[in-house]
DNA sequence: GACCGTGGTGAGAACGTTATCACCTCAACC
DNA sequence: GGTTGAGGTGATAACGTTCTCACCACGGTC
């Protein structure tokens, strides 16, 4: 036994009345801070507490309050550079509206998302905030409608009516194709993840909306400039530094290799980069590359590489703005709301060699 | 009114036990796992809970049982790929144990710890992980003492008795110092953060932990070798990619500038990097650079970078398998466990030039 | 003087669970 | 046939808070 009081010996709202010579009533309103209660007893509760060393119970407030306070964040992958600011803007945003942030990461395993979405429905968050990953978004349309309001972010869902906050990936995308071939490249690569490897292009359902939005826009920039076979240098499921990295080597090594790589975002990008040093070719003069996500290293390596700016905190501050507003009692039908990304072009384009 | 049922409508144990057609001490028996329930029963219940969309409170549990299973996690900043990836860690070992994590990000503030703090308390999370800032320790030692374990993470607090979980910063530093010093380096500089600018040397109350002791190491190493005026170098108060930068670039400009960098964490060496390449010094040719973590861009630069690995992800998740078995009653004495760093050496190191 | 509104107070219900206890049944054992 | 034990059940207390309501005192207004 020992050092200190244990878990169930903690201070309440009846003891500090006591030893304040009060209700409980009264205690509890110059505690929580409603009410109305007499500057002189607000005093002594305050002292008594003090005294006592008495710590509000939020557990027993949101039950009999029916709000937690608490917003739930479910993201794919914590590590990404990207999901890491966009939890930072949730973040900012929570505090800034009085929540907490209540984090899941899934690693893109739906499953793993359906069962954090019921914990943290079972810890009554009151609202979610999802980058949902592939398959069903039955399980956000169930909680939505049993009263938690949830917003999408980054990410799309097929088929469900929900907010969701993102980014034009199909656009971004061409307009990167429209940029190279303005280069004058016609041999236009597109790493990425997301996918199944099994059926690259009729993508409607498989993988995460992201990828598969940039490969529309990716198949779409080319055919518009009207270059045969678009999919003949489209690599697909390779989400990691590693895969990115095996699949550009794959690419690099073919009879006629391309002379652009588009890398679908930072850490497809760090695989890529990896693949064409270790193939001894200079950027831009032998291959061109632009990449997704403007990661901090992208300025700092030689050539600096040109990318699509992603506001990933604002897209997290927006999500959680939105919540708030549902949360709120917002009855506004669900919408996305599309924020601009910014072409930042650097060092690492220029027309093709040959 | 709108769509789905409001938030106060929702399905309660004795609702379910009624349609059911037994008892609430039963229904709740089937439904929360514990006491001993009939085949029968318990399929009547589940049924039952089914059909009206019985949905648990992890609240009101939480109230009776006294356990949330919850952890708070307290960083300084979540966009850190260090943090990040030790987020990761702590993640992964709280789901292996059944908890969730409630994240809390400071900025490096300590008002914004304390108050995260109390505020995780509040919401009785069973245990609290912290990488402490700057500043006094008392409301960890408070937290610790009113029955919520606390465990720091990364971070050293002076003169309180908590479990930490670290690297050993003070002799990491020292040996990138000796192993530049073998390389045939005198000129050495450091760069770090985490330090009033004022009174760099002596560092004992100011700053976070991990910069301290790196700045300690630096030192030692630098005396170790007889390098007269050690401070000389030595740059604090440039924890930001920018303050980095700024600091490297008034290092490089002096007239007699160093021979080699050390960037004392990722975040840094970007700044200092970046600093090297405007002023168009060759790696390691004109100028030798070794950095703190090993950032995933740091093995895709040219020249690859000579870093000091952390076990960052390692690092959160043994906070996390130390912080549960307190939570399950472990009473040895608290202790600081480290994990060993390691320097991988790559290309950014040589001989001076001159 | 009757009436109202308002600030303050306390008793007790309410929230949705789990814990405690008493009880019942049935089988196993001596 | 009694004792023991285990499995199953239900009534009710308990957790720590906020909500509801009734009540009082007081001042102002008609």
């Amino acid at each position: 036994m020992g050092k200190g009081r244990t878990r169930r010996d903690q201070v309440s709202i009846p003891q500090v009345a006591q030893a304040a010579g009060v209700s409980t009533a009264t205690a509890g309103r110059a505690l929580g801070g409603y009410g109305s209660v007499s500057q002189e007893a607000r005093e002594r509760v305050l002292a008594a507490a003090a005294e006592l060393g008495y710590q509000r119970n939020d557990l027993a407030r949101a039950i009999i309050t029916g709000r937690s306070d608490t917003i739930g964040l479910v993201v794919a992958d914590i590590e990404n550079p990207f999901f890491a600011a966009a939890v930072r803007g949730v973040s900012d945003a929570a505090r800034a509206g009085g929540y907490e942030v209540l984090l899941a990461n899934t690693d893109e395993d739906p499953a793993r998302e359906r069962s954090a979405v019921d914990v943290l429905l079972a810890k009554r968050v009151d609202g979610l905030i999802v980058a949902p990953t592939a398959g069903s978004a039955e399980h956000l349309v169930h909680a939505q409608r049993s009263g938690c309001p949830v917003v999408l972010l980054d990410r799309r869902a097929e088929g469900v009516e929900l907010d969701t906050v993102l980014v034009d990936n199909d656009r971004a995308s061409a307009d990167v194709v429209a940029h190279l071939i303005r280069a004058g490249h016609q041999r236009i690569a597109l790493v990425t993840g997301g996918m199944r490897a099994a059926d690259p292009v009729a993508s409607d359902q498989t993988g995460v909306s992201t990828g598969r939005d940039r490969v529309e826009g990716f198949l779409r920039g080319m055919r518009d400039a009207d270059i045969p076979q678009p999919e003949r240098y489209l690599r697909t499921a390779a989400g990691t530094p590693e895969r990115a990295y095996a699949a550009t080597r794959d690419l690099l090594a073919a009879a006629e290799p391309p002379t652009a790589l588009f890398a679908s975002d930072n850490r497809v990008a760090l695989g890529v980069l990896r693949a064409v040093r270790e193939a001894s070719l200079r950027v831009p003069d032998d291959i061109s590359l632009v990449a997704f996500d403007d990661a901090d290293w992208t300025r700092v390596v030689t050539p600096a590489i040109t990318v699509v700016s992603q506001p990933a905190q604002a897209l997290g501050q927006r999500a959680g703005e939105l919540l708030i507003a549902r949360m709120a009692g917002s009855e506004d039908p669900p919408h996305s709301e599309l924020m601009p990304t910014t072409f930042v072009e650097r060092e690492s384009v220029a027309a093709p060699s040959s």
